[in-house]
RNA sequence: GGGCGAUUGGCUCAGUGGUAGAGCGCCUCGUUCACACCGAGGAGGUCACUGGUUCGAACCCAGUAUCGCCCACCA
């Protein structure tokens, strides 16, 4: 049983032939998938060296999610490549990860358990849910019992379970060639561990920092926002042309956000701009509330923009930050976390009115406080004309439907680049270091890096995720202390700071002075999807053999993720080990639905990968995706797979025929000295270039075109070759040796060039007549077929077959069997096909059934063409 | 506004300086001896547009248009 598992470095001798009678693609992936379990075929062998292995960090999906045949098609990419390395020699490390972090999972747990997680709460190692499985009912947030994040986690690993076994089996039908012994989940202790201790050093490196400042916050999620998760959207407002009070009468601005006028902390134009050169320096009231704010000078306002002049406001977009930062301005918040006004009229607002005009908009939202504002501003005729509706970008969280915020907050950040010129150009030159497949996308990256405005955010006011590995003193006050944040020792990882406690400290101190607090935020799941080669390597556990995987070789993704999955793996490996994460990186493009948009669930044409494979079979699928290049989106096209089909069909069948040849008990010989025909010479040269071509391609990534040469030249090889070839192998002596030698070089170099695509055909063909795994065996080298090939050209089977699509025209036309005789012919071929046709033509002549005599000559001709025929008589339909 | 990619027969895509390619679809025909989940033959394109470079351009250069995506734009 073990022959299977063994590595076949040479061909093995043959050992006969088991040809089935009937074959078939039915029930291949069942069988083969499972033999591969059982024989461990994809087994990861950790003892070799770096050298020797290449490592895949594998995307890993979001189990909460649907399967997409999106998945399937990039899966299939990575497997590809997983496939040729390892039959190029490598040991392939090509673990499988879920991802079953972060929101999707959140809120799959709150329905499904019917819970709500409470961090504040202690652990109880006797919960039972309330509900189990209510079938995607939404169970209200009222009706939730809360519980400590420890057995939330619990519940969502027993969750996601089952959502692990149905990509697995997914996987599996699919073919990937992963070592099912090597899964990790980045909600495991592990991923906690690793994503906290690499935090912890970031820490310590001082690549890690807190700090109070205005933010991007959702008001519908409640939490803060990273750059990276930005969408802009469009969004209606409408322009309000608003009076300030000047000494010397109104000063008009144009704003969209007029809720926000109670915030107001400046009036701000250019420096340049003559309209308000004499407002420089003076102050002006708000209307409404009566503040005075100064008007101010500053190069971001732009003259075109409005008014020229703008309400700067604490905080109405990015611009005010800068301003507010630039020339040091009060803050006057007045948006809550929750997204509506202030409850409590501030004290910046002194006159009486104002403070009556404030205190009939507190608590409202957004929305009803900006009517509140323009029906006051109506009434005391501080509106200059209508508002006029505009269509503006605003910008979203990218799972949220309401503009964003901004709020000021204690966050946490990680050093990326986004305030220091000196990592940005450290980050953009590990950039370049990186291989990009294809070499376009190089150019998102170096986009993203250049133009970050801030350091990454990691921390989330969720519940859900890995916690802040720290806790705070409290004073005796009850103040934490933020300057110094208590942490626990690598070992102690990982931690829960709401639950567990800093040492030197006792569990009745949380929360009293003197005490100690738990810091309440969770990492960004990026944060810990940055460390899927640490995690999947070992970086934490097993430092042997993270040795012997890292830096990976290749990191596959989709092209929306460069921005934040790719950048933020590469920051990651970048501070904690000063490389790049891996070597290169595979970039897939998408799906496209037939109206060439993103399939999508919305667009109602989701198909469910699994009836996809059960429908049209695994090789037919992976067909159709590795005929998409990297980096090209690719069209969901049912016509693809039933071309894949059909070939994968086309290897069953033309294999069988192969492995007919000669008596029942003889084996198939490989010997290339065997072959001596012309014919057969000329096609193993034509084999040796695809081999050549093929493996080029491959190490360039470039699957597709791959899989074209081959499949090519197979499609070739069965029409043409076996053809001419098939009457002289059938029967004795020298010649009949030489084709069957020639036909079985060819099937196990084929079979070989198509196993990372089609890996259940070849995989079945090879167990009829060879030992071991056909994706064990070694990928195929030119040497041997050119050495059997001598100095033959492709050009003769080329020449040959063109004299045989004559012949057969001559048929066609004629609108009979191919099973008709010829009695007479004459060949015109063009004259640099003389010779090639000639030394071919008995073959020439078997396979057109040109049984009299068969003229060559040389003519005048683009192709071959047979003139003066003279057929025999028709086989006819039935007869 | 900046950038990246795409634009080739009805469809999906190759082709990156030397007389337009494949598969599917279509048309005609054939077939129990590997394969009807088959075979043979055939029709079908001024290579988005305009200009330029060149002896010669689908391919190089400049510009235009359309589509997709990324980034920026929130007064």
């Amino acid at each position: 049983m073990s022959d299977l598992t063994s590595r076949t470095d040479v061909p093995t001798t043959s050992t006969g032939r088991r040809v089935p009678d009937k074959v078939g693609l039915e029930g291949l992936e069942e069988s083969w998938s499972q033999r591969w379990a059982e024989l461990g075929t994809y087994t990861f062998d950790r003892t070799r060296s770096r050298e020797e292995i290449y490592s895949i960090d594998t995307p890993p999906p979001t189990v909460s999610g649907s399967l997409h045949v999106g998945h399937v098609f990039s899966y299939t990419h990575t497997d590809v490549v997983a496939r040729y390395r390892r039959m190029r020699g490598a040991e392939v490390f090509y673990p499988m990860g879920w991802d079953d972090n972060g929101l999707p999972t959140e809120r799959r747990v709150q329905n499904y358990y019917g819970v709500r997680c409470d961090p504040s709460l202690p652990y109880d190692p006797d919960f039972t849910p309330p509900h189990e499985g209510t079938d995607g009912k939404t169970i209200k947030a009222s009706d939730q019992v809360p519980i400590s994040r420890r057995n939330f986690v619990e519940l969502c690993e027993r969750l996601t379970v089952e959502d692990e076994r149905q990509f697995e089996a997914l996987w599996r039908r699919l073919g990937l060639s992963v070592d099912w012994s090597m899964t990790y989940q980045t909600i495991s202790a592990e991923a906690r561990a690793v994503a906290q201790q690499a935090f912890l050093r970031n820490l310590e490196r001082g690549e890690a920092y807190q700090a109070e400042a205005p933010g991007l916050w959702d008001v519908t999620f409640q939490t803060a926002v990273a750059q990276a998760e930005l969408e802009a959207r469009d969004y209606p407002g409408a322009f309000h042309r608003v009076a300030f009070h000047g000494a010397d009468g109104p000063v008009h601005i144009e704003t969209t956000r007029p809720e926000l006028l109670p915030a107001c902390v400046a009036l701000i134009a250019h420096p340049d701009d003559e309209r308000y050169q004499h407002l420089f320096g003076t102050t002006v009231t708000t209307p409404l509330f009566g503040v005075e704010v100064p008007v101010l000078a500053h190069p971001a306002a732009e003259p075109d923009k409005g008014a020229g002049i703008a309400m700067c406001c604490t905080f109405g977009d990015l611009t005010d930050v800068q301003w507010w930062r630039e020339l040091q301005l009060p803050t006057r918040s007045v948006v809550q976390r929750d997204g509506r006004l202030l409850r409590e009229t501030p004290e910046w607002i002194t006159s009486p009115e104002g403070r009556e005009r404030f205190a009939a908009l507190a608590g409202k939202t957004t929305f009803s406080a900006r009517e509140a504002v323009v029906a006051g501003l109506r009434e005391t005729g501080d509106l200059d004309g209508e508002p006029t509706p505009t269509q503006r970008k605003a910008n979203f969280y990218e799972k949220g439907d309401k503009p964003l915020e901004i709020v000021t907050s204690r966050q946490w950040y990680i050093r990326n680049g986004g305030r220091d010129e000196e990592l940005r150009t450290a980050l953009l030159e590990r950039g370049t270091e990186l291989g990009f497949h294809p070499e376009f996308m190089r150019v998102r990256y170096a986009n993203w890096v250049g133009g970050l405005n801030g350091d990454w955010l990691i921390s989330r006011q969720r519940f859900f995720g890995v916690p802040f590995p720290v806790w705070y003193a409290l004073d005796a006050d009850g103040e934490p202390n933020y300057d110094e944040p208590l942490r626990p020792t690598e070992d102690q990882l990982p931690v829960d700071p709401s639950s567990d406690v800093p040492a030197g400290y006792t569990a009745d101190q949380r929360g009293v002075p003197g005490g100690f607090i738990g810091d309440p935020d969770i990492m960004d799941t990026w944060a810990t999807s940055s460390l899927t080669p640490q995690i999947a390597g070992g970086w934490r556990s097993d430092p042997d053999l993270f040795a012997r995987v890292f830096p990976m070789d290749l990191r596959p993704q989709g092209q929306d993720i460069i921005r934040t999955w790719l950048f933020s793996t590469v920051v990651r490996a970048h501070l904690e080990h000063g490389s790049l994460p891996w070597s290169d990186a595979a970039i897939s493009g998408w799906i496209l639905d037939p109206d060439r948009k993103k399939m999508s669930k919305s667009k109602g044409n989701v198909v469910t990968p699994m009836g996809l494979l059960e429908e049209h079979g695994s090789d037919a699928v992976r067909y159709w995706a590795a005929s998409a290049r990297l980096g090209t989106d690719a069209a969901f096209e049912i016509g693809q797979m039933k071309i894949g089909r059909r070939l994968a069909i086309k290897v069953l069948n033309a294999s069988k025929f192969v492995l007919s040849f000669g008596s029942a008990d003889e084996e198939p010989s490989l010997d290339p000295a065997l072959v001596t025909v012309p014919l057969d010479q000329a096609m193993l040269a034509g084999l040796a270039e695809v081999v050549e071509q093929a493996t080029a391609a491959l190490e360039s990534y470039d699957h597709t075109r791959a899989l074209e040469l081959t499949e090519t030249f197979f499609w070739t090889f069965c029409d043409d070759y076996v053809e001419l070839v098939k009457d002289r192998a059938y029967g004795e002596g020298a010649g009949a040796a030489s084709a069957r030698a020639a036909l079985s070089l060819a099937l196990d170099v084929l079979l070989r060039l198509l196993a990372p695509v089609l890996p259940f055909a070849t995989e079945e063909v090879w167990s009829w007549w060879r030992e071991g795994s056909v994706h064990r065996a070694p990928w195929p080298t030119s040497e041997p077929l050119r050495a059997a090939a001598g100095d033959a050209s492709f050009a003769t089977v080329t020449a040959a077959g063109a004299a045989l699509a004559a012949l057969r025209k001559v048929k066609s036309e004629a609108k009979v069997t191919m099973r008709t005789e010829i009695l007479a012919a004459r060949l015109e071929v063009p004259a640099a096909q003389l010779a090639s046709v000639e030394a071919t033509v008995d073959d020439v002549r078997a396979a057109g059934r040109a049984v009299g005599t068969l003229e060559v000559v040389a003519a005048d001709v683009e192709q071959a063409v047979a003139v003066d025929v003279e057929l025999g008589e028709s086989v006819k339909r039935g007869a």
